[in-house]
RNA sequence: GGGCGGGUAGUCUAGUCGGUUAUGAUGCCGCGUUGACAGCGCGGAGGUCGAGAGUUCAAAACUCUCCCCGCCCA
């Protein structure tokens, strides 16, 4: 008689596969540039194509998915775009691995093309994922993805170049700076890592010139001896106050340097003397600067060292160091070698130890904007809160203004060509793609010097965060649509995790402030990190990488959204478990099943009269609602998961569902029509409810029921949350569920311990008498005989479940104080 | 060394304007099978709430010190 709607007995991860081909065909994220509604944009973090996803990337993303979903049931317009950062080192790296080649003997048009090859292999790789996690991104429905390398996002990188250029806030500077001899590029600050390796500190013997005694200097950095400039010993050290002002002399080398008393000599450190040579480390820039020291250039660019290191000339810095102390050593100058920990400054990507070398470099101004920034922390709206504070504690620690040029090959150009006259720097007008390594300058007679000899061009590319700092402004059609940038900037929310605050969220926000002088996002939100089952970083060298290809196979893209979602609150670190993650997958069954259940009934619109047992389940959905949606207000998704879980299991199917099952079917015609047809309704409303509350986490499972009961035609996705029904809490003020849900327990309790079966029928029970309203339905459920309220006047014979026995009793009276709890006492009379 | 976040059962987690016996999940053990669901139900064991001190009639929560983990920085 009845039959259900949902005809697949069981939901599994293949039914995925179909709903994202319709939801392809049918656009059903498509975003109307032309629209006239609020707009809601998305600043997606374009992922890096040099490798596949991990589950890191795959929960990241699906929770930015999240907002996007919300937004769009709130009623914007949400611009949700994907695009693929392609630019800089990452793939050079990978592409000389991949082929085995070196960048700076390949011809740089073919190095180009190679690198192309292998982004284009792994972009594919993560389009697929992203389709596969169900992303609404409108780029993967309209095939608009954006790729950080392509002319027009080139174009525009260039663009805003030349207009900072303009704008005199770019200059060229020769400074120490981070340099990797094994990328052969500058680095920034913010490029930097340090590890933690174990170091030799050799004890070497200096002469003083004047006294001929010998003073015994400390340092990790011997191959540096030929570039050392000053000895220093601390004001503070009373073992050498006799020693400042006198000369040292650098073994090997005969360089004769002052000795100085200056505090950034440690007393501890060592023998509390050190020498300080260009470079070997940030600090020996921050003193040559101060005391106006003359740099001796010890090592090259390519990491060797260089004809000031006499016999040293050409070796590796490695090679040198171990061939100085090997001199040292045979001439009795090392008197003791500690192994120490020291914090070497290593290149992000190579892993290779940096040097501080002098080169000239195109610097971008920084410093005198960290006022205006500081302001903007606190003007843009965090999520969580508590992130600011590494943004504000970043500001407070620049010191450089951001060199953003690098010798590389693979990133956007340049646009600067040097007059071949002149020497001087001609930058082209914006809105073309230049080339200045291949190309000739749009123009043949130098503006500064009239000469027409001809120019060469710049060969740097820039600083990949300087490409991927402006996605902001070219997701919103910077300088391409400016009617279009006028009605959406800024920019509404920048997703990002939190690694990487102090660079794409520093430089995106510098930039944009640079060039339009407003805050360039009104949100931001900040994710954890996904970590191992052990709570460890994943990474390749551990490898402790999880890939997401098998579970979204085993258990699906919404069971796997789902976990994200119930393992962490907003902002904190998320830890793998595959068994939890096997446990948000059987949710999903539960509510296939329930889903299944309820469709064999019919969907009724509007019901003029609810019983009881409705108006209580529809109060307790009212909670669900603000509960979610207060979570979703904050974009913290962990409230809703876990609310909505355990209301549709624990409450709803538990205990809702079996007290009204049969007044759904009603086969024996005990209950009204209209009794009936209060049940069927609250059954959909409360289904409905639940799936759209829970659309944005699982989109899919959602939409599968959704348009299997509901609409054939319409997507759950452009349906509105749900909002709470005031009338409903005003009918009902108090909450009976915690006597419903024990009195429920305790007759399992007792069924399942006299063995009988749960449709089985039991005599006598005396139930609280606020119950009473329930009757019929709670009769019906447990097929009790006779139902009373209250207490029974024999109450004194009634024992505790627990005492009772099981095989002697033919009459048994049980009471049951419910959860421990005095005063809701059940009292159950049975015959056997 | 500094900043931020965290430490609650084997594992993960809720709870912090202080207030009965600390939430839930998962796993484990035992029992059972009802009309959508054995991917189900019922019951059970499992905790010095990181450590110590302080404030208080009362602390997982507030204050201080310390330890451990993660991220970021020096």
């Amino acid at each position: 008689m009845f039959n259900t709607r949902i005809v697949d007995k069981r939901w599994s991860p293949e039914l995925e596969e179909n709903i994202i081909e319709h939801w392809i065909r049918e656009k059903t994220y498509f975003f109307n540039k032309n629209t006239g509604n609020k707009i809601f944009s998305i600043d997606t973090p374009p992922p890096y194509a040099s490798g596949r996803w991990h589950l890191g990337g795959a929960i990241h993303y699906s929770q930015i998915d999240m907002i996007a979903r919300v937004k769009r049931m709130l009623g914007y317009d949400v611009l949700f775009p994907l695009g693929i950062d392609r630019n800089g080192l990452p793939i050079e790296v990978q592409t000389e691995k991949e082929y085995n080649i070196r960048m700076r003997e390949t011809p740089r048009e073919k190095f180009i093309e190679l690198c192309r090859k292998l982004l284009d292999k792994y972009e594919g790789e993560i389009i697929n994922i992203a389709k596969r996690l169900g992303l609404s991104c409108n780029s993967l429905v309209d095939d608009s993805i954006y790729r950080t390398d392509s002319p027009e996002y080139r174009r525009i990188t260039q663009a805003t170049f030349i207009n900072l250029w303009n704008k005199g806030l770019i200059y060229i500077d020769e400074r120490a700076n981070n340099w990797c001899p094994v990328c052969g590029t500058t680095l920034a600050d913010a490029e930097i890592e340090y590890t933690e390796t174990d170091t030799d500190l050799n004890h070497i013997i200096f002469k003083v010139k004047e006294t001929g005694e010998n003073i015994i200097i400390a340092t990790t950095r011997p191959e540096l001896l030929p570039a050392c400039a000053v000895v220093m010993v601390n004001p503070d050290d009373e073992r050498y106050s006799h020693l400042p002002g006198k000369t040292a002399i650098v073994p090997l080398f005969n360089i004769e340097v002052p000795i100085i008393a200056h505090p950034a000599a440690q007393i501890e450190f060592g023998t509390g003397i050190v020498m300080t040579c260009s470079y070997g480390d940030y600090t020996d820039v921050r003193l040559f600067r101060e005391l106006n020291l003359t740099p001796i250039n010890a090592i090259n660019p390519d990491g060797k060292m260089t004809d000031k290191t006499g016999s040293y000339q050409g070796l590796t810095v490695k090679e040198a160091r171990e061939r100085i102390v090997e001199d040292l050593k045979n001439m009795g100058l090392i008197v003791k070698v500690e192994r120490i920990k020291h914090r070497t400054p290593t290149c992000w990507r190579s892993k290779n130890p940096i040097e501080f070398i002098q080169m000239p470099e195109y610097y971008l101004k920084q410093n005198e904007y960290k006022e205006s920034l500081l302001d903007i922390a606190e003007k843009i709206k965090w999520h969580p809160p508590y992130y600011k504070q590494i943004l504000i504690d970043w500001l407070n620690a620049i010191s450089m203004d951001w060199p953003i040029s690098r010798r590389r090959y693979y990133g956007t150009e340049i646009p600067i060509w040097y007059c071949n006259s002149c020497g001087k720097p001609y930058t082209p007008p914006p809105g073309k793609y230049y080339q200045p390594w291949r190309e000739p300058p749009p123009i043949k007679k130098c503006p500064h010097c009239g000469g027409e000899t001809g120019f060469k061009g710049e060969e740097r590319t820039f600083d990949t965060w300087f490409d991927s700092g402006i996605s902001q402004l070219q997701i919103l059609y910077y300088l391409r649509d400016n009617e279009f940038f006028n009605k959406a900037f800024p920019c509404s929310i920048r997703p990002q995790g939190k690694d990487i605050i102090r660079t794409w969220l520093y430089y995106s926000l510098l930039r944009t402030y640079q060039l339009l002088g407003k805050p360039a996002f009104e949100n931001v939100w900040i994710s954890g990190m996904v970590l191992d089952e052990y709570g460890r970083a994943m990474h390749k060298s551990l490898g402790n990488i999880v890939w997401v290809e098998p579970l979204l196979k085993k258990y699906g893209a919404d069971a796997l959204r789902l976990f994200g979602c119930l393992e962490a609150s907003l902002g904190s670190d998320i830890r793998f478990s595959e068994e939890r993650l096997s446990g948000a997958y059987k949710f999903l069954t539960k509510l296939w099943n329930i889903a299944r259940f309820i469709s064999s009934f019919p969907y009724i619109e509007k019901t003029d009269k609810l019983e009881p047992a409705d108006k209580w389940i529809l109060l307790k959905l009212n909670e669900l609602i603000k509960t979610a949606l207060a979570g979703y207000e904050k974009l913290d998704f962990q409230p809703a998961a876990i609310n909505i879980r355990s209301f549709t299991w624990d409450l709803f199917a538990s205990h809702y569902l079996e007290l009204v099952k049969s007044r759904c079917y009603n086969r024996d015609n005990s209950f009204t029509k209209q009794q009936q047809e209060s049940a069927w309704y609250t059954i959909h409303r409360c289904l409905k409810t639940i799936l759209k509350l829970l659309a944005p986490i699982c989109p899919f499972i959602t939409e599968r029921i959704y348009t299997q009961i509901y609409s054939q035609t319409e997507s759950i996705h452009h349906q509105p949350l749900p909002t709470p029904d005031p009338e409903i809490t005003e009918q009902l003020k108090d909450d009976k569920t915690e006597l419903i849900t024990q009195f429920n327990k305790a007759i399992w309790a007792f069924k399942n311990k006299y063995n009988i079966p749960l449709n089985g029928l039991i005599g006598k029970v005396y139930a609280p008498v606020e119950l009473a309203e329930y009757s019929e339905d709670l009769k019906k459920m447990h097929n009790i005989q006779n139902l009373q309220y209250g207490q029974p006047s024999n109450e004194t014979i009634f024992k505790q479940l627990e005492e009772t026995q099981k095989e002697t009793q033919t009459k048994t009276y049980i009471k049951i104080n419910a959860n421990n709890i005095s005063h809701i006492k059940i009292y159950i009379e049975h015959t056997f």
